[in-house]
DNA sequence: GTGGTCTAGACCACC
DNA sequence: GTGGTCTAGACCACC
């Protein structure tokens, strides 16, 4: 256990970009803020941003031009796997804490299964069978 | 979006605390590390393990006995609902995450199914209701 | 025309490295020096150094292990790409600057042609056919 | 190795006039910039211009008229060794470092010759000989 | 104004 | 000791 809040910043400001993106907030061929823009706002060093940036450029999910800006150049492939890579994530969480809860693979399904039909009565019939 | 991450120390100290119980690592009855040795061993400030005991205490999980400690004095019908409570957070937290990946009910929980089928085989065969 | 020396230093960095791996100075498994050591030496920035190797990583030329140091980690098939890489850098600054100075494509080849029979006879020979 | 990169800025100067010349860009007779000028062009310290145009004068590329400025005195001779100088530098520069990267006399050359069949396709024909 | 590079130096995590 | 992250701030190149 550590107190230390964990993800390093220059991570949880790419995630917040890969967020956006997977949720369509952002698409590609629009600006997104240049790096000194975003330092202020969020109050980090522009080098921090800059890195996030940069990690972006190499992930191809942002294009920088120089003198004018950075801008959101990715294809939808890569947008995919993104998506699928944060969803894995997310649930390999859940899946993990409920184990650590002492909780076993099919309550484990099943807590979520029953969890959906509270919103929504069809989800539980379409999964659990046609009957 | 703010770089302070989540929870205040104090009840990150009381969830570590929860977990240990829930998992049998603390049973009723075992004496936990006094205030002073637990702000100690995790560098955080002896006021903040304080609070978190303070807290627990009137949730009913520890009681403070006058010059020999702290002990866990839990029943189980507390335990249960602890458990329950941690369940239903992580679970809410997934199935929140995956809406936000824009994922459907039916989708996240054939992700979790599929999932713990990689596993272990017989999971799948269960939920998937053969009999 | 510019008088800037040119390359960035993390990249010159790096050159060097590439370089070291072509002419077989450096092999898989070599341990490179510490960010500090090497920052040293030569006088630059640990931060700069630092992002020289993490480039490096990001190619798959090193390995960085917390606490131990960085190592060469590279795989046959990627040591080839790159000496290709270098190797076409370094011909087509030589085409060009000969273009530039009114040569020819004829003369472009003969000239290093017969540079290189000057030192060993039998390589003219060779290239200009077998008669 | 050495971050400084190479040569001094008189030196680059004088390399810039020799290209000029080469190329045509600058003929016998044609006035160049004054020190002044030049120096607030390129933002270099009109010593090292100084310094530039006194050594090309010893070179008998420029001659300067007291009050007039300087201007281009180059015989078809001078001219003509000045290149192939050039040419030679290049040349060498380039075997060199096909050589430091492992490349043997024989590829050296055919690098070049496949590189310039790519451009312009009867070139390969002329060398290879068909006749 | 926008990004790119670099330095100096702090503080942390892992070994 | 070794790498990882971050800040503050300088200076540059391109627009």
């Amino acid at each position: 256990m550590d107190f230390d809040t964990g993800q390093p910043i220059y991570r949880q400001i790419i995630d917040d970009f890969k967020k956006k993106l997977v949720r369509g907030e952002l698409q590609a061929g629009d600006k997104i803020p240049s790096q000194r823009e975003y330092a202020e706002n969020y109050r980090v060093n522009p080098n921090t941003v800059q890195r996030a940036y940069r990690e972006m450029e190499s992930m191809n999910i942002v294009e920088t031009v120089r003198g004018q800006g950075t801008f959101i150049r990715i294809d939808q492939e890569n947008l995919t796997r993104i998506r699928g890579d944060m969803a894995t994530q997310v649930l390999e969480y859940y899946v993990n804490e409920m184990k650590a809860l002492g909780y076993e693979g099919k309550e484990i399904i099943e807590l979520v299964s029953n969890h959906m039909s509270k919103e929504e009565v069809y989800i539980n019939d379409t999964v659990s069978g046609s009957k």
